[in-house]
Parts: structure tokens; sequence; C-alpha cells
DNA sequence: GGGTTTGACTTGACAGCGTTAGGTGAAGCG
DNA sequence: CGCTTCACCTAACGCTGTCAAGTCAAACCC
């Protein structure tokens, strides 16, 4: 049962190969936790090492800094979103299937304030890059993508108002309504002047009057 | 034209305290014109300190911290938006009125970025405390009541559907869909696998939408 | 009017941050 | 077995917000 040359060569290279792709989970993995519980900010290179019994430098090897370790976790999330909002892709209805995405998108958030926070309410600094240098698309175009799919099937259909048809405009001001009401809630949640409502059922209510508004034909 | 030993007392304690109020006056406005330019987290202690030639360390005897200096000036901004709100009160119609404050609250925040960004999109840690320890009420509240007084007038006169009674829920519909908006703007607007609408027309169409969705009788 | 007190400001430093240059040592290779 | 590779470490750099202690002119009091 013996291996060629060859054989071991790609053998040894790929246990070395696995075990850099096992610390760099390592890495993620603890990024994300601590990500998690203290915030993104508040979370040190140092402390992320120290999880996991490394120097902060070894860090290093696998990411090129702590933007990019960052936009990796980010990665996940959006594909994350992207595929909670497939799950609705079923319900023919354009209009109920845009309403019971945004209360999709509302419990992601909700969920996940931590990964939300960093998802759309920071900006980025530099793209995505593989490990060819090549740009990535964020599949955050994938949700956003599946939204907009939704509301052009209403305008197609004539569902909504004649003014309204610009599809990425209609998309925006739902992505936006509903962000923004997430996204007060994130920062303002603990203000002891303004009592924010429920943000779940805030959403519901804006939408349900965001749709309202919308249509051609109100029910 | 002697003066008293009272008066001599009282008028150097004024001139001291006017000096001193200078220095924290420079300070503020060195502080201002670097965060609009620099952005709030990339202005340095050392920077605001260089630019009005004192030492950082002096900063520390008219501010507690970073942080009080950033609301101080974020104070100054509530009740610039509490006066840009203000200057809309004559609409008699509860309804108009609320829409032409949400077109205001859209110019200011697109005209104040680096302000918006502080007053909206970050969670300020400590209350601002007055120079006897008390607890200011932040100004903010003061858009915001005159946002609640709109949306309760109409509550009052019938307008809004019969399920919309609650005026803080509406208020925040309102507020939130338009912050939804600026905040994505802000954060979003470089993404190249995105292309966000003119928020200004964005907030426009989702107001009048908005608004149609939670009259009584659409005009 | 001279000693004392006050207080705005400086000096020099501390701990922590993200990040880097250079070294170490085990594993892979011919 | 010598040579190379490379994941990881040591030590440090420059930066940040912040503070304890000192300075020194103006203000105060007798």
């Amino acid at each position: 049962m013996g291996m060629t040359t060859s054989a071991i060569r790609t053998a040894s290279l790929a246990r070395r190969e696995r075990q850099k792709a096992e610390t760099r989970q390592a890495i993620l993995d603890a990024a994300r936790e601590l990500f998690v519980s203290d915030g993104v900010e508040a979370t040190t290179m140092r402390a992320i090492a120290a999880r996991i019994g490394y120097t902060p430098t070894a860090i290093y090897h696998h990411f090129r800094d702590k933007d990019a370790l960052i936009v990796e976790l980010c990665m996940a999330d959006f594909s994350a979103l992207g595929q909670a909002m497939h799950k609705i892709g079923r319900i023919e209805d354009p209009v109920e299937r845009l309403r019971r995405m945004g209360l999709a998108y509302t419990d992601f958030a909700l969920d996940n304030p931590s990964q939300y926070r960093f998802m759309f309410m920071t900006s980025l600094r530099h793209p995505l890059v593989d490990g060819s240098g090549n740009v990535v698309t964020a599949p955050d175009e994938d949700a956003y993508r599946f939204l907009l799919q939704t509301v052009a099937e209403g305008i197609a259909l004539g569902v909504y108002r004649p003014e309204l048809t610009d599809a990425p405009e209609l998309a925006q001001i739902f992505w936006g309504g509903i962000h923004g009401i997430i996204s007060l809630w994130f920062t303002h949640a603990d203000e002891p002047n303004i009592v924010l409502r429920n943000p779940r059922e805030t959403v519901r209510t804006m939408c349900d009057a965001m749709i309202r508004g919308s249509l051609r034909h109100p029910t």
C-alpha cells in the first residue's frame, strides 16, 4: 500500500493546508464570538489571538488586517441573510412576498444585532478580495437583487400606483424604511427621553402603511 | 471713578471666566471643524489642541473627555435641527406639516452629514451633564416632540386610519423611514454593487407613500 | 504690598491599540 | 542530509485617549 512520491507530496501539502485552514477558521470563530459579545470596535486583535492561544501577529498570516477579518465574517452573514430571503421565494403574490421579506429581514437584524450593525450600519472601506486577488461581488447583492426582483414583479403586474415605476427606488424605500426602524432601535433604544416602540411591531405597521400607500388599488 | 473692593473682585472673576469661556469656545470651534472635515473618529485630541496652540491635556480642563466634547457639539446641532423644525410650525394642516418636516429633516441631514452621523447613527454613551452635574434633557426631544405633536394632531382630527392611534408608533414610522434612507445613503453611497437613488427624491416618494397609506381618506 | 491660594495650562508619562520587521524552528523536499 | 519553506513568535513602532504632578501668573486677603 505504498504511495507514489507525488501522492505523498500532495498528501503532505494537503495536510499542511488543512492545518492552516483550521487555524484560519479558529481565528474566524474566536473573532465572531468576541464581535458578537463585545462589539466589533471593542474587540482587539490581541483578545482574538489570546482566545485561541496564538500571538496577535499570527492573525496577520491569515488576514491582511482587522478589516479583512471583519469583511470575511460579513460575507457569511450576508449569505445567511440571502438564505433567509430565499426561504420566502415560494410565495406567489409579489406584494405578500415583499411584506414577508420585510419581516424576515427584521427578524434577522434583531436576532443578529452585532452582525447587522456591521453589515448595514458601517461603511466597509476596502471591498473583499478573494485568494486570487479578484474583487468578490458582495452577496448582499443577493438579498438586494431578490428584493429588487420582487418589487419589479409587482410593477410588471401593474399592482403599484402608476407613478411608482422605478423598481430601485421602490425597493430602496422598503429597505430603507425598515432599516431605519431597526437602526434607530440599535442606536437609541436606551435613550431615556425618547421611548421607542417595539421595533418588530413598528416595522409591521410601517410595511402595511407603505404597501397600502404604494398599491394602485389598496385592499 | 474708583471701584469698590467687591466690584473689583467680581470684575476680575468675570474677566477670568470670560477668558476661560473663550478658550472653551476655541476648543469647540476647532473640534467642530476637524470633526466635519475628517470625521469624529479620525479626529484626535492632539489635533484639536494643536489647531488652537494648546497641549492636548488642556482640553481636559474644559471637558471631561472626548465624548463630552462630542456631546456638547451635538447639543448645538440638535437645537439647530429643532429650529429648522420650528420654522415649519406655521402650516395648519398637520399632514402637510408632517410632510414638510420630513423634507426639512432630510435637508438638514444631507447638509450636515458629519453631524447627522453622530446625532443619530451612533449611541452616545453617557448623557450630557451640565455644570452643576444635572442631567440635561437632550434637545433632540425638541424636534421629536414637535413630530409627535404633529402626528397627534392628525390623529385627534381623525385624518389617519382608525387602526393608527398610537402617536409614538406613527411618529417613529415616519422618523425611522426617513432616517433609514438617509443612513443607508451615508453608509452605502459608494457601494459599487448597489446603486442608491438620490436620497432626497427617495425620501419624497417615501413620504408620499407612507402618508397615503396612513390616511383614512387618501386624496 | 507681600505672602498665600487658586487654577489654567504644561510636562512627561501610562496602558492600550493596530500593525510590522526580523527571527525561530519544525516540517517538507531533493 | 543539507536546503528551503513558512506558520508562528519576539520585540518593537507609532498612534491613541487620558492622567498625576508640576509650573507660574493672576487673584485674593490681611
